[in-house]
Parts: structure tokens; C-alpha cells; sequence
DNA sequence: TTTTATATATGATATTTGTCATACTTTAAT
DNA sequence: ATTAAAGTATGACAAATATCATATATAAAA
């Protein structure tokens, strides 16, 4: 049972605002875990009696819907917490969520969480904030989704994973997407996703290095997006 | 400076956890006005110091896109609080407010709010569940844009608008939206949501009164919707 | 290695949706 | 009451997107 103190989540999340006696009281209730790339955390419609702290790795939360499509609502990586909302709502998550990489997580009770909600003021705001965070992007993304056309989605979600994942040496977005799930985050059909990398890439707007992404000309890609 | 305590806001909102002496401290710092239909509360990149209590009507939270048109995100009426995202996250609003009935608010400032966020809990816990709900809404919403067509939304909001607002002795809907509004809702060009509505007209599903809409086949749309 | 499965890619085509033009209707303004 | 403006309606057409078929490439399994 390693200690919470020095751990990324910790200084990243929320958490931040726990005092000292707390994050001993945190370690002491917390399970960590390992998953593998693939697997699930949890699944649409499960009830998650606490939060997950995520150590390393990324995972994506998505939607079944009707037509079989897998819609990712967000992507959550190492140093946040996942799984707040349906433990303050009190209620079955409405989303799954899946590793995208390995991932090493922790597991903390909802009893546990909720005492900080009520001895600790500040962590109650942190997370307060955070859910508004949460909702104003998923706000802005449901207008995109509403508005925007798939070629001006495909490119804001293009620079968006460059910007908040990065890129390996050899300049392609670090994040690993099938197609498949690419055509998820954009919300429109795998075989759209692929045709438009296909005309970006003749544009010579990104560089398709096998199944990997590099963008070349990203004020293109930005003045698409808006 | 008329009293909190019987307003329905107090009764139906994250209000209902203050204390007397709390709602004695709130009447004494609200301010209370009207707003005629088809004005703003507060407009896309305001700030707002402080939430709104609707002691009546209905307005619309909404962002204008690229391509000029304005996306309706949320209706927002009687009994609701208004602005808590944006005072609680301390930043401008991303969204406008305008009231689609006459209505009467009250304005709470935002020192007030924060501080019954530190000496009331269960007040906390109730604005964070309220704002997890929207979050839950506004997720589902977008998977709704992303994924079902323009049809299925529609019969989606005419039901949803039935529901929530219910119907005149006549039975058309009693929530006042023009076919822009509408169209805003659902995420489609005006012409596309008047040229559908034709249609569920010819198919029986729906009666067109004038500029009104009288749901005739809830079930049909149900299913359509689905 | 060979086979099998899965992911990527592209063409052909149908469907959905948006845009522009125009007519009609209702509401507001002079 | 007349005019002007805004909202509703519909046609014609263009553009965007989905679907189905099929080919190729890559990864996994036997």
C-alpha cells in the first residue's frame, strides 16, 4: 500500500486539496490496479460506488448508441479522476469507460470521498469546479457537434490531440486512435473519417506514417476548425 | 423587498437546503426585476457576478455558432436557478440567456452564494448534484447531435417539449418556440426543421395550428426517436 | 509460415441535409 | 388601413455524409 503524497493524481486533481491526515486516511481505503490496453474500467450502466485515480494511462468515456456507434463523449488521462459525476448524482454511470493504453489506477470508496465533501470545503470546490470545467467543454462540443461540419471537426479534433497528448519524434500525435474511434470522437461514420484523412493528407495539410497521424500545416487545420 | 421563504424557487432549487436565517440574508441582497420576451438576462462572454433565481417563465441558454446561428443548449424555467456554471468556475459566461416568455427573476451576488457554500453542505451538495445533472443532460445531448439524424431530434424535442411544458386545452404544445428556435434546438437549418414538420404533418403524427404544433402519434414519435 | 482476423482505404451510390429562391401569412409599424 | 417586416412554407438544386461493396495492408493466431 504505497502512500497518496507524492502521487500525480494528487497534485493534479482535485486532491490537492486534502490535507496530510487525509491523504493517510486516503491511502489506507485505496485499491490500485493495473488494465490493459482494451479493457474496461466500467460499463455503461454499472453503478461505481467511488472514484478512480488515474496514475498513467488514458482511457476514453463513450456512448452506445442506437446505431452501434461508440461516441466518445471525452478523453480522461493520468493525474485526473474519473467516474465523479454518477458517484454525486448517485446514480448508474451513463457512459463506459475504456483503457486506451495501459493504465495504472487507484480505486477510492464513495464513503470515503463523501467525508471530504463535509469536513473539507476547499476539495468540495475543486471538485465543484472541475464538474463545471467538465460541463462548459461538453457544452462547447455538443454546439461543435450540432454546427459544425465532420471536415471542421476532424481538424479541431486533430489539434486537440496534438495539443493536449502531443506528439512521438517523429512528429505523429502520441495518442494511439483506430480510425475507428477517431470517427468516434468526431461523431460520423468510420469510412468518412478515413476519406477525409485521405483528402487532408492530398492537401497536404497532415502525413499519414501507416496508421499514425503527423500534422503538417496546422494554421490550415485551425482556420478549418472555425 | 418581499420575502424568500415562499418563493418557488426556494422550493424547487438547491435553495430548498438553506436555513431561515440564510433566506433571511437572501432577501435582504436580492435584487428582483422583469424581463420582457425576447430580451437577454445575460449575453456570451458576460460576466455575471452572481446567479439568477427564475420566479417565472421560460428562457433559452444558447451560443451563437461560426455560421451565425445560435444553438440552443438548455431551456431554463420557474423554480431553476440560472448562472451557477459560470459564477461557480469564475469565468465569463460561453452562453446567452434570453427569455422566450415575460419573466421574473432575482438576482442573488455571487459573495452571497459562495459564502453559504462554506457554512451550508448540504447546500453545496445540492448545487454539485444540480450541475452533475446538467452534465449527465448535456453529455446525453451531444451523443443525441452526433450520432441520430435530424428526423430522430426532432421527435426527440417534440416530446421532450410536451413533457416538460405540457400542452394548451387545445393541445398544442405550450411552450412558445418559433421554427428558428426550433430548428436551434435540434441543430438544423430552419427550412429543414418547417420542411420535416410538414412531413410529420402528412404522416399524422403531429397537427400544425397555426404557428403552433399539437403532438397527434406520441408513440410513432417515440419510436422514431429511439 | 500460413491462415485468419482486423484495420485501413477507396469507389459507387443513395440518402440526408443545407442553401437559395420565392410565395404566402401573420404580425408590427407608420 | 396600408405598408413594411418578420415568420412560415415549399420547390429546386447542391453539398455533405452514410452505406455497401470490395481491395489491400497489417496484425494476430494457428
Amino acid at each position: 500500500m504505497s502512500k497518496c503524497e507524492q502521487c500525480i493524481v494528487r497534485e493534479l486533481s482535485s486532491l490537492k486539496a486534502l490535507k496530510k491526515d487525509e491523504l493517510i486516511k486516503l491511502a489506507g481505503c485505496k485499491t490500485s490496479y493495473t488494465i490493459k490496453k482494451g479493457e474496461p474500467i466500467f460499463e455503461e450502466g454499472e453503478s461505481i460506488n467511488g472514484i478512480f485515480c488515474i496514475k498513467d494511462g488514458v482511457c476514453k468515456l463513450s456512448k452506445l448508441s442506437a446505431n452501434g456507434k461508440d461516441q466518445i463523449v471525452k478523453l480522461v488521462s493520468s493525474g485526473e479522476l474519473l467516474g465523479q459525476r454518477s458517484m454525486i448524482s448517485d446514480e448508474p454511470t451513463n457512459l463506459s469507460a475504456t483503457a486506451l493504453d495501459d493504465m495504472d489506477v487507484c480505486f477510492i470508496p464513495k464513503q470515503e470521498v463523501m467525508a471530504f465533501f463535509n469536513t473539507n470545503n476547499q476539495f468540495s470546490m475543486e471538485v465543484m469546479k472541475t464538474i463545471c470545467g467538465d460541463l462548459k467543454d461538453s457544452n462547447d462540443h455538443m454546439v461543435s457537434m450540432a454546427q459544425k461540419t465532420v471536415k471542421e471537426r476532424l481538424a479541431e479534433t486533430l489539434l486537440f490531440l496534438e495539443t493536449n497528448y502531443g506528439e512521438n519524434e517523429d512528429g505523429t500525435l502520441r495518442i494511439q486512435l483506430t480510425r475507428e474511434e477517431l470517427a468516434g470522437m468526431i461523431g460520423t461514420a468510420t469510412e468518412s473519417c478515413i476519406r477525409l484523412l485521405s483528402e487532408f493528407k492530398k492537401n497536404g495539410w497532415i502525413e499519414l506514417i501507416g496508421k499514425k497521424i503527423a500534422l503538417k500545416d496546422r494554421n490550415q487545420l485551425k482556420r478549418l476548425s472555425e
